[in-house]
DNA sequence: TCTCTATCTATAGACGTG
DNA sequence: TCACGTCC
DNA sequence: ACATATAGATAGAG
């Protein structure tokens, strides 16, 4: 999922928009999170050996527990969480690519996709993936975070594109989620790996979230957006697969001499040695970027209120067999938190760091090596008690 | 030799307890 | 503080 | 979604 290699690309070319920090930087930020991607992390980690966790009726619960607590540790850092959900798949996903596009070309593909298992698969993983998350369990997840005070949106198509809408239009600060298109779909800031620095067992794992800036990324990779966007497509998207040779450093190159994904596609398909994914409908493509189906910001309200504890109760303890003592103690870390979560942000407080830069990859590599050697006590930085901590963890897993 | 891509492989949540 | 077992 | 997805390491192509 998302744009293949666009880490690394940003990594070596644009080091200035990563940013690691710690998560009391967000404190009284608004942040608007990719509520599916968080529950489908919790539901692969949150097992007891194979089965998730279950109600009486043999309902999954995982995502309740992990989303309970998340929740409750994002206030207490004073952050003000925005869930979004995912609405309707998008068509582009479904292999229907090619039919808004190309509709005469849409059953060949669909054929020749069969053979090849290119895009097909991905339409396959995405069907099962919406069959294990069930409606009920997305409305569950809905009903808790409002049920805590918490605003639930939910968008009309992809929750990344509706994430990038708040951001844009100043109803929140950043999105939060794994996946890289966030980017591409324009959010300014995007921070990843947020939970690693919110629980208090995950920030001992020595990760850190990390904040990427879209517009420090667009100057320093000197690319106008509509370019960049080309780019992530020409890389190999959700909704079209990459091109085989052709990886992020030969896309930005062809980015740079072209300025167009037409005419770079063109060029490729010129020189027989590429296979160029056909249909490729270049403007079908950007308008998925550019044009997604969303809900307006002016259309969207959001509400941060007082955890309504009875609704809570209800769902968790009635309705999920969660423990009653358990729940009722995280109300009252919640209530307490609230507190502080309405305290204003007062941003000179908040030094900018000159994080550990996490940006050069091979340099963070050599300097993990040197600092082994020298030990030097300069700054303690994430990255160094790192190594140690997850050695380790390895050996005591095994 | 070097740069870039393809392929392989390890890892995965949050909390309380002893 | 860490590693482990449990959470539902 | 541990019957997967991802990132970092490394092998190998050009």
């Amino acid at each position: 999922m998302g744009i293949k290699g666009l880490t690394k690309l940003i990594g070596d070319n644009a080091p200035r928009a990563i940013k690691q920090q710690d998560a009391k930087a967000l404190f009284g930020r608004k942040v608007a999170i990719d509520a599916s991607m968080c529950i489908y992390q919790l539901l692969v980690a949150v097992r007891m050996g194979a089965d998730n966790l279950t109600n009486e009726d043999g309902m999954v619960t995982s995502h309740l527990n992990g989303l309970f607590y998340r929740t409750i540790r994002l206030i207490e850092l004073g952050i003000k969480p925005i869930f979004v959900f995912d609405g309707k798949p998008p068509s582009m996903k479904g292999g229907e690519l090619a039919k808004r596009a190309e509709a005469k070309k849409a059953a060949e593909e669909a054929a020749k996709k069969a053979e090849e298992d290119g895009n097909l698969e991905l339409a396959e993983k995405f069907a099962r993936r919406v069959n294990r998350i069930t409606p009920e369990m997305m409305a569950a997840c809905k009903t808790l975070v409002r049920a805590m005070g918490v605003p639930a949106v939910e968008a009309p198509c992809e929750a990344e594109a509706q994430c990038a809408e708040l951001v844009k239009h100043g109803l929140a600060y950043a999105t939060v989620s794994e996946d890289m298109d966030s980017l591409t779909f324009g959010t300014n800031k995007l921070v990843r790996q947020l939970w690693s620095g919110v629980s208090a067992s995950a920030q001992k794992k020595g990760h850190t979230p990390t904040e990427f800036s879209l517009d420090v990324l667009l100057e320093d990779l000197d690319l106008k957006m509509h370019e960049f966007v080309d780019l992530c497509i020409l890389c190999g998207c959700d909704y079209v697969d990459g091109i085989k040779g052709v990886g992020v450093v030969k896309a930005l190159s062809l980015m740079r001499e072209h300025k167009d994904l037409a005419k770079a596609v063109e060029a490729l398909k010129r020189l027989d040695r590429y296979e160029v994914p056909d249909p490729y409908p270049v403007d079908a493509l950007r308008e998925m970027f550019f044009k997604p189906e969303i809900t307006a910001a002016k259309d969207v309200s959001l509400k941060w209120g007082k955890p309504d504890e009875a609704a809570i109760k209800k769902l968790m303890v009635e309705d999920n067999q969660f423990d009653e003592t358990k729940i009722a103690n995280g109300i009252k870390r919640l209530l307490l938190a609230r507190k502080t979560s309405n305290q204003v942000r007062v941003d000179s407080f908040f030094k900018p760091k000159s994080a550990p830069n996490a940006g050069a990859l091979a340099a963070k590599r050599k300097a993990a090596a040197l600092a082994a050697k020298s030990k030097g006590k300069k700054r303690r930085s994430p990255g160094l008690s790192k190594g140690k901590i997850m050695k380790k963890g390895k050996l005591g897993n095994k």
